[in-house]
RNA sequence: GGGUCCAUAGCUCAGUGGUAGAGCACUACCUUGACACGGUAGGGGUCGGAGGUUCGAAACCUCCUGGACCCA
């Protein structure tokens, strides 16, 4: 059988290592452009080859995977492609970085073509580490299609689309003020800049007005870049300066005559001085000022910011040294007017970190707003939608201000742009004068040299959902196949960068959306919160979660919580948390300790399927009979009904792209309904003599586990796969990714057996609530009495007393309608029924009290609350009907229940004994004491109880004192035993150190096993239950047979005590 | 400066006008023939604050406080 292979817990190292092969070796993923499936395409964002995966490409992975196994199950012809992005900046950063640690040299030292040597191996390295991670992870990739942004064919598409929109007139050439990274020399795109606030200064720095005494005070924040002033500026009504406009002021330093300039646009009156220094060539909005007026443009740095040969004295200076220089010579000439601390915005190289450097510098620039229009009008149409939807807004607003691309990088790794730039008479080549021309190859005539710049990374990507496909051969297979793609998936924090392009490039080059649906998904966050970096060294290998890791491999901050390190979690579990963890448009904080609370679900779900397997015998489904068409349990009709409603659950939950939705559905109806409920109630069936009954469920549990691993399978590839293979069942296909995905069938839903299950559970469930609220073990068999008005409730405990027996732990059930309590008892008031656990003998009944008045308590706080509605005389006439009328059901239900729990309060409550003064006749005592319990059910305690009560008579009648007879008697009295306590009552008044004995002890039986353990003290509980032994064992003095606790109950026959 | 979002149990989060929920954590009892990565039961919240709308607000509106992110 192979249920014996099954381990004990799941290990999910071997099973995920063994299927992610297999399912390659066997091309299941491999997308077939002929198949007459429909299609379904996502095109995986290209992770960067910089580095290996983190969790946030487990993310991308994971959701795509599901969206991709879940259709691929669904009968679509699926693509899912994968790929590698160059990422032009971050891979040759990374790469110099690599090269100055190990060979201590600069790309420079090696030459380009050396150095691209160099980036293409690591390319390699990683690009097949990234490779291998999204195989361990379970994705569901088509490997066969595998891209890189630097293919030959996607290099061609570059070219194409680049000498297009050049000749379209959408490319063009500019000598413009671009952002520069003076680390890493190149240009970068608005995006590639980061604003961040700063803690600087505001200096004023008097400029001396040409031919007067007057000055001018400027205020600056970078007073280094006055060496490249070319006028300042004032505003044209500001009365203070009206006067000077026109003139010209000496540039301090350097002894430059500027014009003074009225400008409304760039000058703030009310900001520092009110003049401001306007440097075009080293300030954004100086620039525009600049052109505004036509002033000229100095540049006074090189491209690494070292000040150059326009800076005069200060040539050669770094720019920040410079600034200090500068304003050291000022403070000597006295024009240092004023230096006071001010925030300022400054904008860094998202990429090296360092501050950019506004630059004059002929770049090729994509002219985006003919483009962009295009892409908001689909967008408004509909033909794209956004998932959540607001980022509609976010992405409108950006296309609707978009500036021209800055395209070319000064950089060595990544697209040559392919435009040609004559070579001189002199064999020189002036990049920054001479007219490019634009094509793929070089002209055929003369000498021409490929302008060494590359393109932006972005550039490339932006084609993928096409150029990945096969463009520009348009009659590409793939590409008529799958263009548009179905769903971009990708993180919120792209929606500029990649999302907005692939939309302008794809609608101008394909004329079609790329894809229907944008679905971004959330960041992934530490526990805390904070964004995973390398520098926080939060940074977790998803490799380390999923096949564990030491702790040496850990970061600090993880390391510091798991010294040991981690353990294998498997795929399946960072799978299936990363989806339940998924929340539209938020972050998502991921805990390892969540991580491992979904292992320990991999694992349910293992042991169920293992005891299914244990239990099946030589059953084999061969699928001839419908399941519906077997004699089916209760508990299996329920079962497969409420699997249907998983199932429409679940892929309700997938069309909304709710990931967590469809986890927690899953999550809850395998632990919560099928582990809990129906194994349990299969286990009667199972290990008991109707062979039927075994069939039927037998039946059923190969059913339900077939379909809900199938259901599961998007979400946890690789256990759903190990378990439905080794079901015993006929199967159409190989593997459970190619089978069919659960569809909802009306036949299996049962609203009879819902129904018919549900005051089942509602018994069960107030019969154990008794049973942990007062602490019995869970091998104590106890009695419960039912009581019901219903006929149908009561006819359907009674039908099915057989599931409520084990799962409640009883001996006994009645069912009963409503009427004589039976005494001293724990009550449950649930819904249609009264549970009553006789406690006499087994539990102290003073604390059966206190929960009864919490009970009575919380149902009396409810019924306040309610109440407080009407006293709002509006309320009733202004509410909805049905809303007033539900409220008085339940007042009306809750009142029923206080009235219940107080009878049955009063019923337990310690009876006032009134002990007969000596003169009273025992006989007299008897008949009040009958009075006093009359209405009361005639005591038949559960066995035990009799047993143990026994156990007492015969252990515990020796020497006892008057005193210990009255509570006795009293204990007897609250047991409801009148018989008893009146014997007691009686012994009492008689003289002390009497032969109870003789007249105790009735003849009946052994007491059985439960009730010797629970007879027996806490402090025990190992030892075997002796059970003749405890007549002889030395009486203990108190009578209460009830069960020591850990925190002291007072036994309610107290002995001493008055 | 403009915009988006968030604040509910110790933690992470559901909950779009009518009895405050889940998972984890916690407490008690328990190794019962799938699973201690387990079972059963339980405790725990004046829903960030103040107003307003409404018969009724965790939810809708306004303001405030605190926080996150995006754009300039």
């Amino acid at each position: 059988m192979s249920s014996a292979e099954l381990s004990k817990s799941y290990e999910p190292t071997e099973v995920e290592a063994r299927w992610s092969k297999q399912w390659i070796a066997d091309g299941l993923f491999t997308a077939d452009p002929d198949s007459k499936k429909p299609p379904f395409c996502i095109v995986l964002p290209p992770p960067n080859v910089t580095g290996s995966l983190h969790l946030g490409h487990a993310l991308t992975a994971t959701i795509q995977d599901i969206l991709t196994r879940w259709k691929r199950m669904s009968g679509f012809n699926c693509l899912w492609l994968p790929g590698t992005d160059h990422a032009g900046i971050a891979t040759q950063m990374v790469v110099e970085r690599e090269l100055m640690k190990t060979e201590k040299k600069t790309r420079h030292d090696l030459g380009r073509e050396e150095f691209l040597k160099r980036v293409w191996a690591w390319k390699k390295q990683y690009g097949e580490r990234i490779g291998e991670q999204h195989k361990l992870l379970g994705a569901s990739l088509d490997w066969s299609r595998e891209r890189f942004t630097m293919d030959p064919g996607l290099s061609d598409a570059v070219k194409e689309v680049f000498v297009r929109l050049y000749q379209e007139g959408l490319i063009y050439r500019a000598n413009r003020l671009i952002n520069w990274d003076p680390v890493l020399r190149t240009a970068l795109s608005d995006l590639e800049v980061e604003n961040e606030e700063t803690n600087g200064s505001l200096w004023s720095i008097a400029y001396p007005v040409e031919g007067s005494n007057e000055k001018l005070v400027v205020a600056t924040t970078r007073p280094e870049t006055m060496l490249g002033d070319t006028a300042v500026a004032v505003h044209p009504e500001d009365e203070r300066y009206k006067h000077l406009i026109g003139r010209h002021v000496v540039l301090p330093l350097v002894g430059r005559r500027i014009p003074i300039i009225a400008d409304a646009v760039l000058v703030d009156p009310k900001f520092g001085t009110g003049v401001v220094k306007v440097t075009p060539a080293h300030d954004h909005n100086d620039y525009q000022t600049g052109l505004r007026h036509g002033l000229p443009m100095v540049n006074i740095f090189t491209e690494t910011a070292f000040v150059n040969e326009n800076g005069g004295p200060y040539q050669g200076l770094e720019r920040f040294a410079a600034r200090k220089r500068v304003l050291e010579d000022l403070k000597a000439q006295e024009l240092l007017v004023e230096e006071k601390p001010h925030k300022l915005p400054l904008a860094k190289s998202q990429r090296s970190g360092v501050p950019v450097e506004p630059r004059l510098s002929p770049q090729w620039y994509v002219k985006t707003k003919p483009l962009a229009e295009r892409a908001l009008g689909a967008v408004a149409e509909g033909r794209t939608k956004f998932v959540p939807d607001q980022w509609t807004a976010t992405f409108n607003r950006w296309l609707e201000n978009i500036q021209d691309w800055c395209v070319s990088r000064q950089l060595w790794w990544g697209h040559q742009i392919p435009a040609w730039f004559p070579v001189g008479a002199d064999s020189t080549v002036d990049f920054e004068k001479s007219t490019p021309v634009v094509s793929k190859e070089a002209p055929a005539e003369g000498q021409w040299v490929q302008d060494p710049d590359v393109l932006d990374t972005w550039f490339s990507s932006a084609l993928w959902p096409f150029s990945t496909l096969g463009w520009p051969d348009a009659n590409a297979k793939d590409l008529k196949t799958w263009y548009p793609n179905s769903v971009m998936e990708t993180g919120h924090d792209i929606i500029f960068f990649w999302v907005a392009r692939m939309m302008m490039m794809g609608l101008h080059f394909m004329g079609e959306v790329p894809f229907r649906t944008v679905y971004l998904h959330a960041m992934v966050r530490d526990e805390k919160g904070e964004k995973m970096s390398k520098t926080k060294g939060n940074v977790i290998d998803p490799l380390d979660i999923i096949q564990g890791a030491p702790p040496e491999r850990l970061p600090a901050s993880i390391r510091n919580k798991y010294p040991k390190g981690l353990e294998p979690m498997g795929a399946d579990a960072l799978r299936f948390t990363l989806a339940a963890l998924t929340q539209q448009g938020r972050d998502i904080k991921l805990s390892i300790d969540r991580i491992g609370g979904y292992k320990a679900f991999c694992n349910k779900i293992w042991n169920a399927a293992r005891f299914a397997l244990m239990n099946l015998g030589d059953f084999q489904e061969d699928g001839r009979v419908y399941i519906k068409e077997r004699a089916l349990s209760l508990a299996d009709r329920w079962i497969l009904s409420r699997l249907d409603r998983a199932v429409r659950e679940t892929t309700d939950a997938l069309e909304r792209y709710a990931f967590s939705d469809a986890a927690s559905t899953l999550y809850q109806f395998l632990w919560g309904e099928f582990c809990d409920w129906y194994i349990e109630l299969a286990k009667g069936a199972l290990y008991g003599d109707d062979d039927g009954a075994k069939e039927s469920t037998r039946a059923t549990l190969v059913f339900c586990l077939d379909r809900v691993m199938r259901l599961l399978h998007p979400f946890a590839p690789f256990i759903t796969e190990e378990i439905w293979q080794k079901l015993p069942m006929t199967r159409t296909v190989d593997s459970i990714a190619i089978a069919e995905f659960p569809k909802p069938d009306e036949r299996l839903r049962d609203e009879v057996a819902e129904a018919t299950m549900a005051p089942l559970i509602t018994a069960i469930e107030g019969i154990r609530t008794i049973r942990g609220e007062s602490n019995l073990p869970p091998s104590l068999r106890i009695e419960a009495h039912v009581q019901s008005a219903e006929t149908i409730v009561r006819g359907t405990l009674e039908t099915y007393r057989h599931y409520v027996m084990p799962l409640a732990g009883l001996s006994k059930l009645s069912v009963e309608p409503l009427g004589t309590k039976p005494p001293q008892a724990a009550a449950e008031i649930r819904a249609q029924m009264e549970i009553f656990v006789p406690l006499a003998g087994i539990v102290d009944l003073a604390e059966e009290r206190e929960r009864l008045k919490k009970e009575i308590g919380k149902s009396e706080a409810e019924t306040a609350q309610i109440q407080k509605k009407f006293e709002n005389p509006n309320y009733a006439t202004r509410a909805p009907a049905d809303v007033v009328e539900k409220d008085k059901a339940r007042i009306a239900e809750l009142e029923g229940r206080i009235a219940k729990l107080s009878e049955n309060l009063r019923r337990i409550a310690p009876v006032e004994v009134r002990v007969a003064p000596p003169a009273a006749g025992p006989v007299n005592l008897e008949e009040e004491l009958r009075e006093e319990l009359s209405g009361v059910m005639v005591p038949d305690p559960d066995n035990q109880v009799k047993e143990a009560l026994d156990k007492l008579r015969e252990g515990t009648k020796e020497g006892l004192s008057s005193q210990d007879h009255r509570d006795l008697g009293v204990a007897y009295m609250n047991m409801g035993l009148v018989d008893d306590a009146v014997r007691e009552f009686n012994a009492a008044k008689e003289p002390d150190e009497k032969p109870a004995a003789k007249k105790a002890a009735p003849k009946k039986a052994a007491p059985r096993k439960a009730v010797a353990k629970k007879a027996k003290p806490a402090a025990a509980p190992k030892k075997k239950p002796t059970p003749k032994a405890k007549a002889k064992r030395p009486a203990p003095k108190k009578p209460a047979p009830k069960k020591p606790a850990s925190k002291p109950k007072k036994p309610a026959p107290k002995k001493s005590k008055r």
